[in-house]
DNA sequence: CACTTGACCTGTCCGC
DNA sequence: TGCGGACAGGTCAAGT
């Protein structure tokens, strides 16, 4: 499910809900996500008061004084705030989970932080004794968009790199840019009219601008309409996401472009749909800016 | 080294 | 109603 505007709604919720509560029990399942295990999380996380809740594109990180929860949603991943109260699942760390939630943490006040995910793309992964920032924990992804880290001239020096790629496939491959997936990267090159099969190297100085700025403002955009839900998606109290109001092409095959009314293509790159506009975004790219 | 493909999972939808 | 195939927002390992 989430790029970076669902994942940066959903630590938002996160921040308002959690802040500050100690943690003092959790229920896991014997599930692949976790690349730690239960018993090592259940000593760990006992009376641990949270600190922070961070991100750094897609990956989500609960701070604690002995250690960094890392928790990845994958592709159908969900984190949900509960009451203890009005929640009917296990109240007790030994009960058996429902098929499909795979870790409950239980907070102070009856607060409870469950993680759903159908699919088993997410992760769960405990960093003991990390104290620094979570972007150290994953040097090979990236910088983020919406950080510091984020500059024009190494992000030009960086796209040098990769002439021989398509763009698509660049914009969504994390050790290039932490945030984007298929939906935001096809979204951006319909606002920069840059077909997505194009390769890197030929983009003319005025495109490769166009998509330093474009990044940045449409996740901006999306995490202000509380990011997109599209199937599985929601936020930290069950609600959706309004982007998918402002998609341009993705998911739109055959449906009217939204600036020229040509039809929208579908077009497989690397594996992934990717959606674009062939009137906008000709193959051999546009000639004004 | 740069880049592509397939695997990992489960669920849904669509055509027959 | 059932069956097979295509498809799904992500990552990772193995292939060319």
């Amino acid at each position: 499910m989430p790029e970076l505007p669902e994942v940066e709604t959903i630590r938002r919720g996160l921040v308002k809900e959690l802040a500050g509560l100690t943690l003092f029990g959790l229920a896991a399942d014997e599930s692949r996500v976790f690349r730690t295990s239960a018993a090592v999380l259940r000593t760990a996380l006992s009376r641990a008061e949270l600190l922070a809740v961070e991100r750094h594109g897609k990956y989500l990180f609960l701070r604690f004084r002995n250690g960094i929860l890392l928790l990845h949603l994958g592709m159908t991943g969900r984190l949900l705030v509960r009451n203890q109260e009005i929640s009917h699942e296990p109240k007790k760390e030994d009960d058996s989970l429902p098929r499909h939630l795979h870790l409950r943490l239980f907070f102070e006040d009856d607060v409870v932080l469950e993680f759903w995910d159908t699919r088993l793309f997410g992760r769960v992964e405990w960093f003991p004794q990390a104290t620094g920032p979570v972007r150290d924990l994953f040097p090979h992804l990236g910088p983020d968009p919406l950080s510091g880290e984020y500059r024009e001239a190494d992000f030009y020096e960086r796209l040098k790199r990769h002439g021989g790629t398509r763009i698509k496939s660049l914009l969504i491959d994390q050790s290039f840019l932490a945030g984007l997936g298929n939906i935001y990267a096809d979204e951006v090159l319909f606002r920069t009219r840059i077909h997505p099969a194009r390769r890197v190297g030929g983009l003319r100085r005025f495109e490769r601008a166009g998509l330093f700025t474009t990044i940045p403002n449409l996740l901006q955009e999306a995490i202000r309409k509380g990011g997109t839900t599209w199937r599985d998606y929601v936020n930290s109290t069950g609600g959706r996401g309004n982007f998918a109001d402002e998609l341009q092409v993705y998911a739109r095959t055959g449906m009217p472009c939204r600036i020229c009314g040509e039809p929208v293509r579908r077009l497989v790159l690397g594996g992934r749909s990717s959606h674009f506009c062939p009137r906008c975004q000709p193959r051999q790219g546009t000639f004004t800016s």
